[in-house]
Order: C-alpha cells, then sequence, then structure tokens
DNA sequence: ACTAGCTTGTGAAGGATTTCACAAGCCCCC
DNA sequence: GGGGGCTTGTGAAATCCTTCACAAGCTAGT
C-alpha cells in the first residue's frame, strides 16, 4: 500500500466519532460534505482520505453510515480488542487506567504497572496494580501489543526497551523526553508541556485563528 | 511576521528541552547537527526552524546554548509566568493539577474547578478545587488565558464558550469532541482514543518503523 | 425511460514543508 | 596572517499534502 500520511489516519479517526453519533442518532447516510462540516475540513479532503483505501460511496447519496463505521474500523484496526498496558501507576497512569474513553473504542487495559511497593496492589477499578517486574511475563502471557508509557523521563528508555523486547509493538509515551525504538516498533509521544508551549506561542505571536 | 508551521513550532519546544539538558551539563555550544540527532531531525531542518525568527548560531561553532534558551523562550513566549486554570477536577484534570512538568517550563496552575459539589472544596497539592460558578470572577481576578479543559464532552461546549467569555485566549481540550472556538482564540485539542487509533493503524497496516 | 439534482472518485493544480547544496563566515593552529 | 576544517543561513529543488474542478453515476420523480 502507498505511504499514507498520520494526518489522514487522524481525520479518518475524527470521522470515525461524528459516524459513531450519526448511527446513535440512527442516521442512514451522510455525506462528504457533512462529514467535511463537522471534523471542519472541506468535502474533498474527507473523499481523498477515504479514496486511499477503496471507494465506500454511492454517488449521488453519499455513504452508508454503518458500512463506512465497519470500512473505517477495519482500516484503523479496530474490528478486534486490543490488550493495553499502562506502565506507571502514578497520577496520569492511574487516570488511563480509568479512562472509560478507551474501552468504548476497542482497546481493554489488562494491566496497570509501578515500581513502587507502596502502590502494588492497590485497586484502579477492576485492576490491581501490578509490580513491574511481572511485565514480561504479562505481556507474553495475554498477547499485548501496546503499551502505555507513564513513567518519569529518566525511566522511560530503560521500560521502553523491557517491554518491545517482551513483544510490545506499539507504545504511546507521556514522558517529555526523546526515546529510540527498535524497528518495527511504532511510538507515538504526548508531551503536555509541548501542547501548552504551542499555545502560548500563538498568543504571543497574536496568529489569528490560531492553531487548530 | 510569515505563517509558521505548527511543526516548526513543535520543533523548538523540542530543541529548548535539549538545550536545557546541554546547560545542565554545562555545554557551551551545540550544533544544529546535534540538535538535530536528538531530535530525530536533520541539521537543515534545524537551521530552517531558527532561521524563521533570526540568525542566532554562529558559523564554525554553533550556537550558544545559553543564548539559544533564551531565544526560543522568547520566540514561545515562555520569558514570562503563564497562570493557566484547570476546568474540570476528574481523574486527568486532578493529574495535571499536579503535573510537575508544568511550573518547570513557565505554567504556573492557579485554579482547578469542578462543578461536583462532593470535590469542591478538597486539596490537590497547594490547592484547592472551586465551584465552577467561580470561574468568571477568577479567571478576570487572576487574568488568566489559558484554560486546560478537562470535562465530560457533553460539557465541553458551554464551559468553553464560558471561559473565552471571562477573558480565556487559549484552551487545551482533552474532552474527544470537536469545539468551535471564537475567532482570535486558540484552540488545541489532545485526543488519547485518536493517539491509540494512529498506533492500532501501524500495527494493522505493518508501517517499517511506523509513526513517530 | 428520461431529466433534474446531488454526490462521489480522482487527475491535475496549487500550496506548504522538507531536503539539498553551497557560498559565506568563524575559530584555531601553525 | 594565512589556510584548513567546521558550521551557519538560505535560495532552489524536491517531496508531501490539500484543494480544485469535473466526468461519471446514482436516486427520485414524472
Amino acid at each position: 500500500m502507498k505511504h499514507i500520511a498520520e494526518s489522514t489516519v487522524r481525520r479518518l479517526s475524527l470521522y470515525l466519532r461524528f459516524l459513531e453519533e450519526g448511527e446513535a442518532r440512527a442516521q442512514d447516510t451522510i455525506s462528504s460534505g457533512e462529514l467535511a462540516r463537522l471534523g471542519g475540513t472541506t468535502s474533498a479532503q474527507v473523499r481523498k482520505d477515504l479514496s486511499f483505501f477503496g471507494s465506500f460511496g454511492k454517488r449521488g447519496l453519499g455513504y452508508h453510515v454503518k458500512d463506512l463505521i465497519e470500512a473505517i474500523r477495519e482500516i484503523l484496526g479496530l474490528d478486534k480488542t486490543w490488550p493495553v498496558v499502562i506502565v506507571g501507576a502514578g497520577k496520569i497512569g492511574a487516570a488511563l487506567a480509568q479512562y472509560r474513553g478507551f474501552s468504548s473504542r476497542g482497546f481493554r487495559v489488562v494491566g496497570v504497572y509501578d515500581r513502587d511497593p507502596a502502590r502494588i496492589g492497590q485497586r484502579l477499578d477492576g485492576l490491581t496494580i501490578r509490580a513491574e517486574s511481572e511485565l514480561e511475563r504479562d505481556i507474553a502471557k495475554l498477547k499485548a501489543q501496546i503499551a502505555v508509557l507513564c513513567v518519569p523521563s529518566e525511566a522511560a528508555q530503560v521500560l521502553l526497551d523491557r517491554v518491545t523486547k517482551a513483544g510490545i509493538r506499539a507504545v504511546l509515551n507521556f514522558a517529555p523526553s526523546p526515546l529510540r525504538v527498535p524497528k518495527g516498533v511504532a511510538l507515538r509521544s504526548v508531551n503536555m508541556a509541548t501542547e501548552l508551549e504551542i499555545l502560548t506561542f500563538a498568543l504571543t505571536n497574536r496568529i489569528e485563528g490560531g492553531p487548530r
């Protein structure tokens, strides 16, 4: 397959949300124009995004909501349930472990890990915080391929190396430090300070409308 | 000033982190090549990014670490302290209110707000959770221009409208719903599910190396 | 069956961002 | 004071992404 831009994947995720809302309202079909309006983009963009993966619409009618939901779920890999482990049960890790928005989208948090003995054994929702030393065994046993890293910067690279060796293929990192991943492992980093800094840049430089 | 790409601002924030680490190690100068290696980009990219704002280096030598730190801080607007209000004291809001990574970068959380009477009055670090009804008065009094929105989707637009009316000029949103902002207000949204979905897309489509 | 009115899918154009490549400048050493 | 070895700053080229614009196709109504 041709290379797909990250911006395209991000928009597909967004369209999926609108489609699911439409489905909940018993909406039958939707046009590229309506999806565009909801997502703050153009109808051509919506059609182009979808066209990378096939042709899902009917000319004159638009897209059948249920069919398009199914198609995008499959494109994004959401047609199955993904077990996710959360590494680090501090404030952020604990918050994410209990975040409802994951389960509704096909993700299931199957383990939360920490190195602090004071935290091990505590319960978060239906999960018990486990010792970091169990990570390797659990990842293999649970066949988890996705890890969310919520540990301090100093510990991030070591833990990333450990989980990738144990079989993790994708990592969402919240530590504000650059990480190296082995080839074949996908990494995304979310840096809260950077997000705020993009905002202060906009404020400082008075850009009309600001970034999106 | 010419329009600056968001990707450029994001990288500047990253360079700043590396420069601060260099400063902590008493490093005196740094080349675009070294910054590029740390940030996973190219030296030409680093130089181009900086060139939009001026010329900060010395040929043959590189950039003076302290000077460049100061320059980038000024570009990003980090040469002052920004008061930030957090709206919503659920799991994510509470975690962010106590997040250390903000204060070290010039942000100061000056208020945390919730509508739930059970939460109002509870303490988070040095802050007391306050009633949402106090938002307008406090934003004016504290001259806060930045708000972090950590409320459920249904409440997000209403609260965004309220805080922008009260003087907020930039919003970092964690609710997974699209928001409309008045002109002149900057908005960024972080959607945890979308981040994971970009990863499952990469896993499903076996893209070499995956997204960054 | 034909027409009017939409809407898709997609090449081509346009715009934005990244990479290339090199002249110009600085430091250090001899 | 001059030369060698680096490194910056920046136009130009290349690549990537978005928007344009239109032929083709579907539905509904008559």
